[in-house]
DNA sequence: ATAAACTTTAGAGCTGGCTCTAAGTCAATA
DNA sequence: TATTGACTTAGAGCCAGCTCTAAAGTTTAT
């Protein structure tokens, strides 16, 4: 009916360190101590952990996760700023997942390149760059 | 028919402190200099650095790509593991696109939730961190 | 009851990736 | 030709996010 931080650390892929430096950065306001000081996260706090990770995760300083948190504790008046926050994160999650398709599409345009390369020994220096340089003109010749 | 660090850092959205970051780094082998001390980006100079941000954006660390660029320069005899090296980088790509779909699926639940609770003006507590919850249940109950 | 394994704190140290400063050189315009 | 703005170097500084240490206290297993 409550995890040591160790136990949490292990299930979430985290280090104590790192779930007592979260701690001291108020990332874990509700995580309560037992009579002898020790930390005991609840059910609760591992959710506000795989928040913290969803958020993270998606590019999101953690001085901005704090700034969710104490929104959050602060009550029913914030409720506005905390959604439009998490309306921002989404806007930024799906430019960074579209930004991901464009890198991938470089990625295996090299993979292409490479496998050919590796099949012939050597590789064709005009077919090289062909996915990068077109990105390149784009850039330079924009608005001449 | 050559760059100046400026125009380059302009239009790939870097500072120029970065570029020469970079080329301190080993991350611009091919940037050439003027008789007079001033660097020279080519074309396939900003093609590299069009590369250099892809796989940067891709969450590869710097010492990594200049560890591709030390193959490249050693030449011929490296194809594969440059090619090994994209392939891994492609795996973590879409690794990566996997999970922020999921990161998106937590932060869609949480819009919802507070978009509700911005029309009725209070947080409907058992319903916050279903979404979590599951995550958390599945952390903690997999193995016991 | 004692050893092993875990936890606590404060605070120092580390890594990656910049970011800036100082002091000076170069290039383009009036 | 003088000023302005961009460039050069070496090296210091900065920030986020850990990561670790030391010395001490707690819990668990035998």
């Amino acid at each position: 009916m409550g995890y040591t931080i160790g136990q949490v650390a292990k299930k979430l892929g985290l280090t104590a360190h790192t779930l007592r430096f979260y701690d001291k950065e108020g990332l874990l306001p509700f995580v309560t101590k037992s009579s002898s000081g020790l930390r005991i996260f609840s059910d609760n706090d591992v959710d506000w952990l795989v928040m913290i990770e969803c958020l993270k995760g998606t590019g999101m300083p953690l001085k901005d996760i704090k700034q969710y948190i104490d929104w959050f504790i602060e009550g029913d008046s914030t409720l506005e700023k905390r959604l439009e926050m998490f309306k921002r994160q989404k806007l930024k999650i799906e430019e960074q997942m579209a930004q991901m398709q464009k890198h991938l599409e470089k990625i295996n345009f090299k993979i292409k390149f490479y496998t050919e390369a590796v099949k012939t020994g050597s590789t064709n220096v005009y077919q090289q760059n062909k996915c990068l340089a077109e990105e390149r003109e784009r850039l330079f010749n924009a608005n001449k």
